[in-house]
DNA sequence: ATTAATTTTTAAGTATGCTTAAATATTTTA
DNA sequence: TAAAATATTTAAGCATACTTAAAAATTAAT
């Protein structure tokens, strides 16, 4: 299947993962860069591939075939994150970069074959669940958004669901990694906004990125 | 650059290598699986791009442009082949083909990773030189196709340019591999034939294999 | 050196994946 | 709830990378 299909399936189920009401053509083109137009006329394309379930308006749904699609990308992008990040001393912004074209590349037998080399890792280096062979990801997930955190909890940081490298350089300088420690002083709710501290700082974080870290209670 | 064009140029210098004068569209087309209307259509394209020199009916040539694109994709495809056979149990053929794949989707960043994590190998499985990152060969290639090969003498395999799987299950079979040992008993010239003593077999190819199996004396 | 065979080129057309601009529907907000 | 803002869809068009069929040139064969 050709690259920008690829793309198109897992836009739209990495959205789903936050945002499953606003799963629409408009949502999928910024992310991809391309034009609403391109983005409702690709929705149509994979509707007669079966790949989606279309409806003018309605928010896009993925079918089961669109979703294995969907998981199997997904894996192969997480197996190279988590195997250049052993195997090369490269940032995970880099890492990201090539796992996204690198990913479109690959033969399941290529995958199963970086797998197997790790010892089939059920995470990569961001936290992110690697799915299986068969699309499935058995560790269930516990974790939630910064979001939906509960004031005054501590929390581990289990995910940093993003392919920015702003945001990347954003949390490096401000201890917000895989497997620290946060704890979240308070929900701003009518604001949108968490304040939430971190080694010694206390940072407050808007829409943008709460839901994008995800956390997992101590 | 798209895959099609680092494909064509790709093509047209791994064609110049034993085969100079007959670079044209129909040999690109043939290598490439596409029509010959669609390979002048891109030698035409690929000369407003100054990567090669386009004569009606003349063999294509390589600008430096160009030569240096094709060199870049050869280094990344012989990287990714050098990588790949030490980290898994993989098919020559295999290694090939994901190669192929890889090729158009890895960076300079990352083929100097890998580059660097192999000891900046000279050579791939097949014992094809890999250019540096300046699109260098630096190693002197003594070797000649078996074709040239000089009756009764005695030779080291040093490179199988093939890509097609029938090739390397045949070699694989008949004990023609990389760094092994042959004896050229007998050159037909007019048939284009070449007999060889390899391990305790006589094997006579045509020239479809003398072309592609390079040797260098021992 | 012609003729025949092959190759290359031209011409017309197709599918994919985009674009911009305008029309239409939905959602927000006041 | 009606107007304003926003999002989606439609329509027309474009570039890339191909196709087939026919014309033109080159190459090979007798």
């Amino acid at each position: 299947m050709s690259i920008a299909i690829e793309n198109f399936v897992k836009a739209i189920y990495n959205n789903d993962k936050h945002d499953i009401k606003n799963t629409k053509p408009g949502n999928i083109a910024k992310k991809l860069g391309i034009s609403n137009a391109a983005a409702t006329d690709m929705a149509k394309k994979l509707a007669a591939k079966d790949l989606l379930n279309y409806e003018k308006y309605q928010a896009l749904q993925l079918t089961e075939k669109g979703t294995k699609m969907a998981l199997n990308v997904v894996r192969k992008h997480r197996l190279w994150e988590a195997f250049l990040f052993k195997m090369f001393d490269m940032s995970l912004h880099d890492i990201h970069r090539e796992a996204e074209l690198l990913e479109h590349q690959t033969s399941d037998l290529l995958a199963e074959k970086i797998s197997d080399y790790l010892g089939h890792p059920k995470f990569d280096p961001h936290g992110d669940p690697i799915p299986n062979a068969d699309g499935e990801i058995t560790t269930e997930d516990t974790s939630i958004a910064l979001s939906d955190a509960i004031e005054g909890n501590t929390y581990t940081i289990s995910r940093l669901m993003s392919d920015d490298k702003e945001f990347f350089d954003f949390c490096a300088q401000n201890q917000i990694k895989y497997r620290n420690t946060i704890t979240v002083s308070k929900q701003f709710v009518s604001n949108k906004m968490t304040q939430i501290s971190i080694a010694s700082n206390t940072i407050v974080l808007n829409e943008d990125f709460t839901k994008i870290i995800y956390v997992d209670e101590n």
